[in-house]
DNA sequence: TACATTATTGCACAACTATGCAATAATACA
DNA sequence: TGTATTATTGCATAGTTGTGCAATAATGTA
């Protein structure tokens, strides 16, 4: 155990599985808040892809997507591989994707309740 | 739109499905990434309850848990309505307990794969 | 060996979040 | 009307998070 947390781990939701005691959950939901992570979901859905194919897709700093794919692999949603000086990453689990499908009907039909309510008022 | 916004919203992923151009999921999966919302969904599944059931059950101050009531109503997730002095709340759309048990079944799954990935290195 | 490419990490920073206390609002009841 | 109960909101605060830049590490190639 270092002395001093790696940056990327600074906090205790994502130090371990061990340290954290939270509804283990809450690691995975939070993963999920974050569009460019579900973003990097869909692209490695695509298929398996190194850091520096991701990086221009989204717009943002390798150094970001680095991070970014740190923490699905911590997670276990990904898994990591070496190739030369690339590290290509893929999906381990395709049900992380039913999550954000399911996520997506039931806003979808939230939204639908919100409508309705507002038809009535007029 | 009031000049200043009221504190629970005083942030962007909050303020309301309009101002808010992320992908929306990210809202729904940012408010299950909180171990007492998970609980008060669980509590509620039990059955509608008012604020002042619930405080105790979490063991956090009253307005916390009115708080945490105001985020899930703002996605959808319960709906409310007062009775003499008690705000009763319940969960609309019970969609949303799947997607806990989804969540509970892909983390059992990279705990096992995790488990076989140590056992191969003894 | 020297240089180029790719990825990760240290650091800094602005924004976000959960929390508790105190003040206020809303309602019921004596 | 005054008092008690319940819930929400303002404020303050410590901790969390996403981001970019720069430095470093890891690897391949001339």
């Amino acid at each position: 155990m270092p002395r001093k947390l790696k940056n990327i781990w600074r906090n205790r939701r994502w130090q371990g599985f061990h340290e954290y005691v939270d509804d283990p959950r809450t690691r995975l939901f939070a993963a999920l808040a974050c569009s460019q992570r579900i973003e990097i979901l869909k692209l490695l859905r695509e298929g398996e892809k190194c850091t520096c194919d991701i990086a221009p897709r989204l717009r943002i700093d390798i150094s970001v997507v680095s991070r970014h794919l740190a923490i699905l692999k911590s997670l276990g949603l990904v898994e990591s591989w070496k190739e030369g000086v690339n590290n290509y990453y893929a999906v381990v689990d395709e049900r992380i994707f039913d999550i954000l499908a399911a996520a997506s009907n039931i806003l979808k039909d939230m939204a639908e309740r919100q409508r309705e309510l507002f038809d009535k008022l007029r």
